[in-house]
DNA sequence: CATGAATGAGCCTTCATTCAT
DNA sequence: TATGAATGAAGGCTCATTCAT
């Protein structure tokens, strides 16, 4: 009980946390992680104080925010390897999945502000290893079922991952899904097995991408 | 004596305009747009006073990056369209000088508070027509001869080209440069013609490009 | 029943507010009069809703604290005023009392802050007058008794008293209660009788030291 | 020339250090150390950008204040030490300068929050340690001469030195000055040399004093 | 004209106090 | 009633911009 008390937040407190998350999750993918606190706080419905209370200071906003997208990303990576028919179709699934998380994990990945913060934290490190294990899981079934080039690696697959989760050019024309749906599938292509054209260099395994995008470098 | 006085206030004048401009190039790509002033300032060995006489305030200093940027760009385009011997060379050489234009373009386009000011200037306006018009020429006259795909448009392009133009991940192993230089190579993989796998959606042609990337949405 | 629970709940407020006062003495004593009330409250081991629910603000717990010492005060001085067996003995216990309330006493009576609270309270005045009265008492038995100079009064007394609240140097080879030991009797012996070398000005009496240490002046 | 320029200010910046430095002393003696840095600011005629620009954050300016007092304090000292024909009339100069500079020193030598940030500072150390030994020789001279009792060392003369910086109560009859200034005549008739009542423990020396006061201990 | 000092608005953070649980 | 969450005003500090030197 005691314990459970240090854990377990009120009731109102839980619900105040989850809209913070929420609203600092909108508020940074729409104007950068240097935005305001208190438009943070306004825009969940909270005081300023309120917002503190619960992370101790942007640092830790944006920490939290970052958990939470990788853990989505990370169960859907987990859910589409174990669903799909196909690793191929895993493999697919993964990338689509990817450009839908855009919104909440771009602005955690693409800021250098965002990366330093980001970048020494153990739980984000190991949410990487994780994904990438997943991800070499998919790729090297799909390249034993014949569907993917031999010459690519989950590192390979991890940029074009990374590509797509950043933000898209929109018009009224072709509204962002529908560029990235398109620039997927020419990657998808790319990666198809029946390519007889080699790539430079080795492929890009799991060790060789277990430090993060460094933007600014 | 009046003439000569002129034209070495204007050489000094101009010899800070170019400093500042690549001290802010620089800083701005290691430490994204909201670097204090001074800082760049100092980088660029004057006075915070110069570095306004030169540049009413911050914005019009992005848009001065942006804008050198951008004709770099373009000019780049236009040599590969001007003096390649294939259009496919053409693609491949603008795919591969946009990423070589990375670090200095980045952050100009990335960053929403960069993106915000830089979409209004007429300027950078124009620069996107004309880099789409360039880029349309050799769109077409590659699918004439037979070497990319016939699903795709200027705008497919533009939108793998924004994609290279963003930071990738480093790592010991595999430089930033190596990452990128292998999803590229997908990417034209994916964009060859001997694909039989037709894209979703219609192609995105010149139009449909032309109100650009808008990060945040 | 109800009269037992009643008394309960007393027992339980009573306990609640001695340990806060206890605490806020302590960290009064420690770290200022500005110390967050929830450091108070934590140290009480109660929550910060049941510290105002005693104390409705802050300058309430500081009057209370200040009240508390200042009786002690008080009770020491008339004690001994009573148990000596000569007036000058009471004098001398009188300093050494105060010496040993220092460190309950004096940033209560040091800091601007914490005196602009008291100042004007007035249990505070009063205690103020009783122990001048007291003081008054003694003195003038000493300077009857031949052992205490004429030329001193009550307030001259007081005067030596408050410095001796005061936070002493410490030293490895000195501790502070040695250190003000020393320089208590110094005063003493400034303060005896066989002195020759008037002093200047009239003797302070009780009247002239009715308006209390004004710091900050 | 680049020298200069280094350490010396523009004069209006160097007035405003000034102005800087005599508000912050005043501020600091009638509020204490917390006082609003804009409170500061408003009474040096700045503003609080001008503040921060000449000294960091409030430690830089408590620090400051500190070395500035110290300083006249020790010119102070080392003149009285000088300049009297007995080292008996040295020693009560010495008290009484330092009576005088009570209220530019009080301040950073009463409060926890000042002492903790003046106490590893190497110029009050070295302040300290050059007053000290002005003082022993002060005290060392007046024993030979026969006027200062055997039994003190400069020890103990500086604990009453420190007595004689803080505060002192005012009142309608008796101003401050004229309070401190009995006491201190008390005092020093305690230190003449010819009174017969022993003090208890050792002299107390310059190294017994090397580190000062610290309140809440 | 270059410089760097001065200004003050704005954002981050803390904490006294109030109030829901 | 005790608790500790929520609030928001207040103060520290930074930095874009202006202006005196």
């Amino acid at each position: 009980m005691t314990a459970d008390r240090e854990r377990r937040l009120r009731a109102d407190a839980l619900r105040n946390r989850g809209q913070i998350l929420a609203a600092a999750k909108k508020v940074f993918g729409d104007q950068g992680p240097d935005v305001p606190m208190e438009e943070i706080a306004r825009q969940a419905g909270v005081g300023t104080g309120t917002l503190y209370r619960r992370f101790p200071d942007r640092e830790a906003l944006i920490r939290a925010v970052a958990h939470d997208s990788f853990a989505h990303v990370l169960t859907e990576a987990q859910a589409a390897a174990a669903e799909e028919p196909s690793a191929w179709d895993a493999l697919v699934r993964l990338l689509r999945t990817s450009r839908e998380l855009q919104l909440s994990v771009q602005l955690a990945i693409l800021s250098p502000v965002a990366w330093s913060i980001i970048k020494d934290d153990p739980e984000a490190v190991q949410f990487r290893r994780e994904l990438l294990a997943t991800l070499d899981g998919v790729v090297r079934a799909a390249q034993e079922e014949g569907t993917l080039r031999q010459d690519v690696g989950a590192g390979d697959v991890a940029a074009l991952l990374t590509l797509l989760l950043r933000p898209m050019p929109t018009t009224p024309d072709a509204p962002a899904w529908m560029v990235s749906e398109r620039a997927m599938a020419l990657m998808l292509d790319g990666l198809r097995s029946r390519s007889d054209s080699p790539l430079p260099g080795q492929a890009l395994g799991v060790d060789s991408f277990n430090s993060p995008p460094s933007p600014g470098n």
